[in-house]
DNA sequence: TAACATGCATACTAGTTGGTATGTTAGCAG
DNA sequence: CTGCTAACATACCAACTAGTATGCATGTTA
């Protein structure tokens, strides 16, 4: 499953080739077709857990008992790496969901609930800093939380596009700069 | 090559299927490659022509010798269709652009072209407001142009996936917004 | 220990699709 | 009327690739 992660996430999923999958995880057909009923289900399972397991770490857990959603926030935002093959590759839900969500509804379905569970993680994180006190009042959790997200992802494709390190830089320092503007005066 | 653009936005270039252009353009293979190398060559002429007529039309040309950009930007963006089918397709030049840029110099570069079309009108507009003082002069011109294209496209991937209108209705609320507070008090 | 299940490997099939080779027609020059 | 070219149409090929049929080795159970 990790090398059917990446190469999806280099070729996308319809032109990832099984065949490369299997030499980079050194099994066979045989063994695929054993486990998993057909391509699609593959993919789903890298959905499921791969991809899954990726956003938890980076984006969910850390903002889990945050004792500020804005300390935590912004060092991830200036975590993301800025290597040129990172930058280029994209971000793996963005590649898949935008690939996939208008062609098959099983992909989209999955791919909406990271989605949301991205969203709720720092929607929630946002309402637990409001009721402590280090975020303003005054703004809509959930809504801020789209915001950042379309924001951030936006950057990211901007910055695969360019392939100029700069573009996501600017995208670092604006989106933190946003995030920042949410704490209390 | 309408016929192309078409295909290519509901499939991706590389599941293009040339036989459905040729279907839908009602010609065949023989007119397609007494006029055009190779598939590739296709799908540069419309990114070339297509594409960027689309945006110029769109972006681009509204902008240009604007009496107040900031009126101009959110009329565009207000614009913006939140029909299912549309939202669903999602933004030709970012669907390409996300597509193939990793992949293909020719398309990378292409594509990278009209972004910064799309930035240079936006940022010269904003200029031009400043000039004529109905943009604030505390902003820095181009970083606003990226970061509003990095939002908007932002929320058209969000939409795209999400299927739901309101993500749209939200992007448009927060755009528009932000657009607006670019203006001199 | 015979029978069977698990977990693969190997070889093959069938459908799709980009590309090509060749045929054909309309129009124009001379 | 002849010869030629532009602009296609038709039929076909070859490569790629998801999926399948079958074989086989290693446990495991009755």
């Amino acid at each position: 499953m990790r090398a059917a992660f990446q190469e999806m996430h280099r070729s996308g999923f319809r032109n990832a080739d099984l065949d490369a999958i299997l030499a980079r995880a050194g099994v066979t057909k045989g063994a695929l077709y054993y486990h998993f009923d057909n391509k699609e289900a593959l993919g789903y399972a890298v959905v499921d857990e791969v991809i899954a397991s990726n956003l938890y770490q980076k984006w969910v857990q850390p903002l889990r008992n945050a004792k500020n959603p804005i300390d935590v926030l912004i060092r991830i935002v200036q975590s993301e790496s800025l290597k040129r093959e990172d930058v280029q590759r994209g971000c793996p839900l963005l590649n898949l969901s935008q690939e996939m969500s208008g062609l098959d509804e099983g992909f989209r379905r999955r791919t909406a609930k990271l989605y949301k569970d991205w969203h709720d993680a720092m929607a929630g994180a946002l309402r637990e800093g409001q009721k402590r006190r280090v975020v303003r009042s005054d703004i809509n959790a959930n809504e801020t939380a789209t915001f950042l997200m379309a924001a951030w992802e936006g950057y990211v494709v901007l910055g695969k596009n360019s392939q100029d390190p700069r573009t996501m830089q600017s995208g670092q320092r604006r989106v933190s700069g946003h995030i920042n503007s949410l704490r209390t005066a």
